[in-house]
DNA sequence: CCCTGCGGGAACT
DNA sequence: AGTTCCCGCAGGG
């Protein structure tokens, strides 16, 4: 590394702040759109960036209310992990997506280890001061802003796109077999010709 | 079903 | 008054 001369404009695109009133706007070149940060970072994305626009991240992050409209705030649900620490095939660890609302959370608490049958645990995040890595974000005219604030102290989730497939997948398991299982509670539910779940 | 953003309201400082 | 969490709602996939 040359010690190189940062320009007053290299500076701003480094010093800022997603609190700031003011942000760079002579941005030169974006970020490509950058899935997982894991720490402290601080990204520019062009308001084009479709992934960017929907802070798509691998860990799961659900939104929190700072009653700021410009900011968009977001914190780590942690990850699930199997509570007998399994391994599958080569040593891999099974590393769920936690669901992002609580009524989906509580169900996946109920259910299983995909490998190895246990129970599941979630971890929560303690990245940040000992609760949860934040993620800020701000869409300001061309640009919008990522900022998050901490280091998560877990192995990283699925993404959401794995998340998916395991449960798309699990409805083919499913449907395969048409079963006559639980033909008790449907108190209303008549004929109504829909898919099970 | 589930994800995502929004915003009211409560609680705490 | 500023901040953060909790919760339900609406839009969309």
């Amino acid at each position: 590394m040359e010690p190189e001369e940062f320009d007053s404009e290299d500076k701003e695109m480094l010093s800022w702040d997603i609190n700031d009133m003011k942000l760079p706007q002579n941005v030169k070149k974006t970020n490509w759109f950058q899935e997982s940060p894991d720490s402290y970072e601080k990204h520019i994305y062009s308001s084009k960036d479709r992934n960017a626009q929907r802070h798509l991240s691998s860990w799961a992050m659900r939104n929190t209310n700072n009653h700021n409209s410009r900011i968009l705030k977001k914190s780590c649900l942690g990850v699930v992990v199997c509570s007998r620490d399994c391994s599958a095939e080569e040593g891999r660890k099974i590393y769920l997506r936690p669901a992002i609302c609580d009524k989906a959370q509580q169900k996946q608490q109920r259910k299983r280890c995909p490998n190895c049958d246990g129970p599941l645990k979630l971890i929560p995040c303690r990245g940040h001061g000992g609760f949860p890595i934040t993620n800020f974000g701000k869409h300001d005219r061309r640009f919008i802003f990522l900022q998050s604030k901490g280091e998560h102290d877990h192995p990283k989730p699925e993404t959401k796109l794995e998340a998916e497939a395991r449960r798309t997948m699990k409805k083919v398991h499913t449907a395969s077999a048409s079963v006559p299982l639980k033909l008790k509670e449907s108190p209303e539910a008549k004929i109504k010709h829909t898919l099970p779940r």
